[in-house]
DNA sequence: AGCACGCCGACT
DNA sequence: GTCGGCGTGCTC
């Protein structure tokens, strides 16, 4: 009888179970490795999940696997069991988690093989090479000296060329690349001239270094590492003692007090005991500047995971990683699938920052993936921010993560003095008050600059009929369109419909149109005004969409080119500006009386990282808050004990209401073009789940209800929110909510998506 | 998600 | 007569 073998196969398709598929090779699957298959009348690229000499799926259905793609596999064990409980935890089908985690041209199926790269090196010419190994005839050897010496008159008086010719003699490597090395085209051309060396364009894999020029041989500490306070020193120290253990650490910094030179000093050990490191920065931090501090301190090779990168060059960072080859990866959150040869430490700048959550799709959250690879591997990960999310504060109370905090700003630097501004019964130009405008001059008077915060982009957010009150309101998602008067357009901030401005109202036909609410760009049209001849800059999603030109005017205004900075959310993020004095909050009493239960923290958060934009030692900052709820208890609180009382006064508050991290949500939503329809397929999963035999009582189910946009892109859109105090109990209903969900038809009249710890509700 | 099959309206 | 609309069902 002839052994028929099978092996279990994962697709990227949005099925949760995997495939069987007959193995017709000699030689023995490869777990991890990818496979070119048939599935259905498509032919797709399926990743080996396990093989077995049985299946339970009838013969006549089994195919066979059509040709192996890996000689490897692209997953290692860890790696796949991390993605296996990526795929349970988060509810989604195990194909779409693995095939996620790979660079997109793996995913097509092309080649894993480090692709060979064209490098232009500089040579010594044959006979004046002193690196045979064979056997050198007398004659020959007499030639060689009479050249030698010859050598030594020619480049007496050429000390540079000399010195580039004993480098490339004495060398290990017999060829160089020279531009990396300093040497000037001048000294390459001369000796090129004289005939002494050659340049040739060969063909090098990146892994073919030779053995001892590899990273981890050559590296020998960081290059101009700065001083440590007793508390960065005492964090570092505490943290390198336990490298070679699994713990979670929250570094809360306070603005400026240097956590970053603390990553530096980590990375720094850790790349001495020869180990990787990723760092997870969020969406828009990876500034120019950190990209010029970690090359200036590690002279190892660095890949930068941005967004903009091409897939050729995202394979390679992939695979460079995977080798070894490559020390360091920085990366927004999608990097926390980056494989590594020898992975020491993972460090999540800006911990609290939401981009770390995918919101679309398989939603995970890339602070929790990295715990959950960090664990079996036994390294450390680093959570850094001034501002810690509620999740992670409870964590380091219940004892799960270790809390390390640097309350100290480097150089002395004092913390910026807050006050309020009660707009009540104020008089306001542009939703500036007078106060507000009197102290901007005498900052302006004294040289300084002054920063602007108004989160709300465009001229007005809605346009108004003075005489019967209708206001222009996107169709599609029935939010009032913002008005662009630079453009004469109004947009909608939620869909991408825009229409020229209406010059009549269309429910009376008046022509008494104004805009109501102030947006940034009103708001420095009134500042020209108001400050004439003083150059304003506006920083915002209008102003600085193209790719370098946030770049340039953050420049321009490091220059001192700009006095007055307007800036949405853009401008709360990762800049310093060393000579702004003053910042304001123009209008943040909306954040006060969200529906949203996360809205407080993430004000607080906002508050807090607009705050820390400012000032310096020399140049001490002042941050105003305009509002018309002075006496609301958060801001009070913000005030006095800044973000650490807001965060513990929420914590409590969240106690006592049974709200995460307190319990653990999931989110079902559903859309449809229908008014009705999500909401009735919701309703009717909500009863499917209660009925149950397995049905949990002490699961809270709320909904249906409408979402916080109720109406997007021609959708209507409800959801359930499902709640529950055991993480472990709220999964099971999950299981049970899936096997509910994937038994539905419901056709593309209907679109639902499961989120597990949403962060927007 | 693809991709087929399948059953009813306006067209060269 | 048939081209093609998208409803429904399947993928080892």
């Amino acid at each position: 009888m002839i052994e028929q073998r099978f092996v279990n196969v994962a697709i990227q398709t949005p099925l949760y179970n995997t495939f069987d598929y007959l193995w017709p090779f000699n030689e023995d699957p490869i777990i991890g490795g990818r496979v070119v298959i048939p599935f259905g009348r498509q032919t797709k690229v399926g990743i080996i999940l396990s093989h077995s000499d049985k299946t339970d799926i009838p013969t006549t259905k089994i195919k066979a696997i059509k040709s192996i793609i890996d000689s490897s596999p692209v997953f290692d064990k860890d790696m796949l069991k991390m993605l296996f409980f990526a795929s349970q935890y988060y509810q989604h089908p195990k194909g779409e988690v693995l095939f996620h985690a790979l660079p997109l041209l793996l995913r097509e199926g092309k080649p894993n093989e480090l692709k060979k790269e064209t490098v232009k090196i500089c040579r010594l010419i044959e006979s004046y090479s002193s690196n045979h190994s064979f056997a050198i005839e007398a004659e020959q050897l007499e030639t060689r000296i009479a050249d030698a010496d010859l050598l030594n008159r020619e480049l007496k008086r050429a000390p540079k060329q000399k010195n580039l010719y004993e480098l490339l003699k004495n060398s290990s490597f017999p060829s160089i690349e020279l531009k990396e090395l300093g040497h000037s085209t001048a000294t390459i051309n001369a000796l090129k001239a004289k005939g002494i060396i050659e340049e040739v364009a060969i063909e090098v894999a990146p892994s073919e270094y030779p053995a001892d020029a590899h990273w981890t041989k050559t590296y020998s500490g960081a290059n101009n590492a700065l001083t440590l306070n007793k508390e960065q020193a005492t964090a570092v120290g505490v943290i390198a003692t336990l490298k070679e253990n699994f713990n979670t650490w929250l570094i809360e910094g306070i603005t400026g007090s240097g956590k970053t030179e603390v990553y530096l000093h980590l990375i720094d050990t850790v790349l001495k005991a020869g180990k990787q490191v990723l760092v997870l920065i969020p969406e828009i931090g990876l500034t120019p500047q950190t990209i010029s501090r970690f090359n200036a301190r590690f002279s190892v090779p660095i890949a930068m995971l941005h967004s903009k990168l091409n897939d050729n060059a995202r394979l390679k960072a992939w695979q460079q990683a995977k080798s070894g080859d490559i020390a360091i990866v920085i990366g927004t959150r999608s990097s926390v699938f980056t494989p590594f040869k020898n992975l020491g430490l993972i460090i999540i700048d800006e911990e609290h920052d939401s981009s770390y959550k995918q919101q679309e799709g398989f939603r995970y959250h890339a602070r929790d993936i990295a715990i959950t690879r960090a664990k079996p591997l036994n390294i450390p990960v680093i959570l850094g921010t001034a501002t810690p999310s509620l999740e992670t504060l409870h964590n380091t109370k219940i004892g799960k993560f270790k809390l390390l905090s640097l309350t100290k700003r480097a150089g002395n630097a004092s913390l910026p003095k807050q006050h309020l501004i009660d707009l009540k019964n104020q008089p306001l130009e542009a939703g500036l008050s007078h106060p507000l405008i009197q102290v901007m001059r005498t900052h302006l008077a004294s040289n300084n600059q002054v920063l602007l915060f108004l989160n709300r982009r465009g001229y007005a957010p809605a346009l108004l009929c003075h005489e019967c009150g209708w206001i222009a309101e996107c169709r599609h998602c029935e939010k009032s369109y913002t008005l662009h008067q630079a453009i004469n357009k109004l947009r909608c901030h939620h869909c991408d419909h825009q229409i020229k401005t209406p010059v009549q109202c269309y429910s009376c036909g008046s022509t008494q149109l104004m805009p109501a609410g102030i947006g940034t760009e009103q708001l420095e049209e009134k500042l020209t005004q108001l400050f004439p001849g003083v150059p304003i800059s506006r920083i915002d999603r209008d102003t600085v969409s193209k790719k370098g030109e946030l770049e340039d005017e953050l420049e321009l205004i490091n220059q001192g080119g700009r006095r007055i900075i307007v800036g949405t959310q853009m401008l709360a993020k990762g800049h310093h500006f060393s000579d702004v004095t003053l910042v304001a909050l123009l209008d943040v009493d909306g954040a006060l009386f969200s529906a949203d239960f996360r809205s407080a923290e993430h004000f607080g958060q906002l508050f807090t990282q607009v705050s820390g934009r400012a000032g310096r030692a020399s140049k001490p900052g002042t941050v105003y808050l305009q509002t018309h709820h002075p006496e609301h208890p958060w801001l009070t609180m913000l005030f006095k004990e800044g973000y650490k009382g807001l965060s513990e006064m929420l914590l409590k508050e969240r106690e006592e209401t049974l709200l995460p991290p307190f319990s653990h949500l999931a989110c079902l939503r559903a859309e449809s073009i229908q008014s009705q329809l999500a909401n009735q397929f919701l309703m009717a999963i909500k009863n499917e789940l209660k009925a149950s035999p397995y049905f949990d009582n002490n699961l809270w189910i709320l909904g249906p209800v409408p979402s916080l946009l109720a109406k997007r892109q021609g959708r209507f859109r409800w959801q359930l929110l499902i709640q529950h105090k055991d993480r472990q109990k709220l999964h099971q209903q999950l299981n049970l909510l899936n096997a509910i969900l994937s038994h539905q038809t419901t056709g593309n009249k209907l679109r639902w998506s499961l989120d597990i710890d949403p962060l927007d509700n």
